[in-house]
DNA sequence: ATGAAAGCGCTAACAT
DNA sequence: ATGTTAGCGCTTTCAT
């Protein structure tokens, strides 16, 4: 039970505790027999050299930290699965933690965090800190010699790399997929409204509109709070029973959902009187009825790609200090809620 | 950015380390004035114990590692975000790392982990492993000391704690259900008949006919290979016109909303003269229209269980040996795609 | 009240 | 080719 270590092994063959260690890594200064032997041992017993004692020796632990908002978002599910995939082919472990949306919860992570348990971290920030716009911890972190990459929601002002969409242009994309198929009364449903990512997505549907000549009307900018999704149905039914719209953007699924089932009960033919885009990666798009069409996302992507400029980070020798933003373009996935778009 | 040390706050203030490491565990050995000094200095400076070199010391690291097959799986996910604040709550850390459904990968991890990276691991078996019933890797990680939690899919014949649900019984409720709102024509629709918890469902399917004195029809009897969930509709198409059926019960939520808007596209009425009833946990149910009614798993408090379970083994000082298997029930959530049930 | 020293498991520079 | 030693950062026993 107890674990075997290079001592015990060195006992076992009466040679000293280096000689099994250089053996073990295979140095050119160990005779060929010793070497085989006691290799073929350590083989035997599975030894396997502990990671502590490696940690504290080489100042490093080849694990990274990931820090999530929420766990049961499909968005950051995929991430983190997108980080998981090119850790694991590096050989870094993950530590993962969730902020719950709470900067003191952020805070403190980063905190229990930076003690040497990790070399790096990857995080996208909680709600409550980007509003509260309250970034110290980042500056700690980072002066405590710990990279961060920062993803989709991002704090401009803390100097890391950053990998994000671009949903500026995707809200573009979207209003002109929708103008394009015939549908200019175009609502624009937030539940984003407080957070950045949501305001580059309204601003790129104004943009949109303008750049499809369509006049804006204020009414048809709809914020919802993001609490409570079952209570979206409700929020939009005595909305779209007073305006005169023919299409939806919404900047995330389940309210998108909730606009298609209103829309359908209220009469409307989705996706021909009627259409939805969504900004989403997710799993109700490709089950609702009609299935979808959507801003996609590309979460893994995005996880892959913070981690691989977290690890380069990590094992470039000179240290370079400049910071890259990357941008992971979204897709409009055409599915059943909007018309198709034939290029003209 | 080099870290403090407590050698540096040794040095700092003329003192030996053994005074610095008293002071600030706050030893009763060490003058007031002194530790004073020593944690004012210390707080200041932002001094953090290194992580690594506690570890080494105390042969414990206080990180449970959890393996599960897939992230992109809302009830993993659910599980990962009850170990996750068990775990805060008690002081440990999560590594996390995906199996991918392949017993080569969950076995590499385990190894990977049973260095001294972790003190615990609480896990749900690959598909493949359960398959092929190769379990001789949860055997070795056990043996090296480290114990395990398992949790949904188990390995009866490992000596671990274990949590499970009572699929069993789900399916018996779920047949007396559909049976009691005047459901007989019950067809069940399987994509883990190749997995322990499939067959305890297809079981308690037959148990529950059985008790509601409903003949078994074989041909209701529905086994989809899960892979491709866009098939699902594909599939059933043909089969739902050729069987007379008026209600299933789905192992999972895409195949029961695919059979859904199967039925739904036939003419049928849901829950009227076809309801159908899955096992879930996700998000699908609640955003499907019809809502749709499911045999509940509860996942988070799996989670929370199973961390709950290997900390206080981690943490029992007796070495006692015994271990438990838990059962989180199930409940029936009652949504749009069946009758109400009221009892009589 | 403070310090010296050993040890957790390992590597590596420096003997021999 | 093999061994000795110091050191990674910390705790703890045993001096002083």
């Amino acid at each position: 039970m107890k674990k075997l270590t290079i001592k015990d092994i060195a006992n076992h063959f009466g040679v000293s505790i280096s000689t099994v260690s250089k053996a073990l890594n295979d140095s050119y200064e160990i005779s060929v027999s010793t070497k085989e032997k006691i290799q073929k041992f350590a083989k035997e017993k599975n030894y396997k050299p502990n990671f502590n004692a490696l940690s504290l020796k080489n100042r490093k632990t080849k694990i990274i930290g990931i820090l999530i908002p929420n766990m049961l978002n499909y968005f950051f599910a995929q991430v983190f699965k997108g980080v998981e995939k090119v850790a694991n082919e590096k050989g870094y472990k993950i530590i993962s933690c969730i902020s719950n949306e709470s900067l003191e919860k952020e805070a403190e992570t980063l905190e229990m965090l930076s003690n040497g348990s990790i070399d790096g971290v990857i995080l996208s920030m909680a709600e409550e800190t980007e509003v509260k716009n309250e970034y110290t911890h980042f500056k700690n972190t980072i002066n405590d010699g710990i990279p961060i990459v920062m993803f989709d929601r991002v704090a401009e002002s803390i100097p890391c790399d950053k990998i994000i969409t671009n949903d500026f242009d995707g809200a573009v994309n979207a209003v002109q997929h929708l103008s394009k198929t015939g549908h200019k009364k175009i609502a624009f449903i937030s539940t984003l409204s407080h957070l950045n990512v949501g305001r580059l997505r309204h601003q790129g549907y104004l943009k949109g509109l303008e750049k499809e000549n369509i006049a804006l009307n204020i009414d048809y900018i709809i914020n919802i709070k993001e609490d409570d999704y079952k209570e979206y149905e409700n929020v939009l039914t005595p909305i779209f029973e007073k305006l005169d719209i023919d299409a939806v953007i919404a900047t995330d699924e389940s309210s998108a959902i909730a606009a298609m089932k209103v829309a359908i009960r209220q009469g409307y033919k989705v996706p021909d009187d009627f259409s939805v885009i969504a900004f989403s990666n997710g799993i109700l798009a490709r089950h609702s009825s009609p299935k979808l069409t959507t801003v996609s996302q590309h979460g893994e992507q995005m996880g892959a790609t913070a981690a691989e400029f977290l690890i380069n980070k990590l094992e470039s020798t000179n240290a370079e200090e400049t910071t890259e933003t990357i941008v992971i373009k979204t897709d409009i996935v055409e599915r059943k809620s909007t018309k198709p778009l034939f290029l003209n």
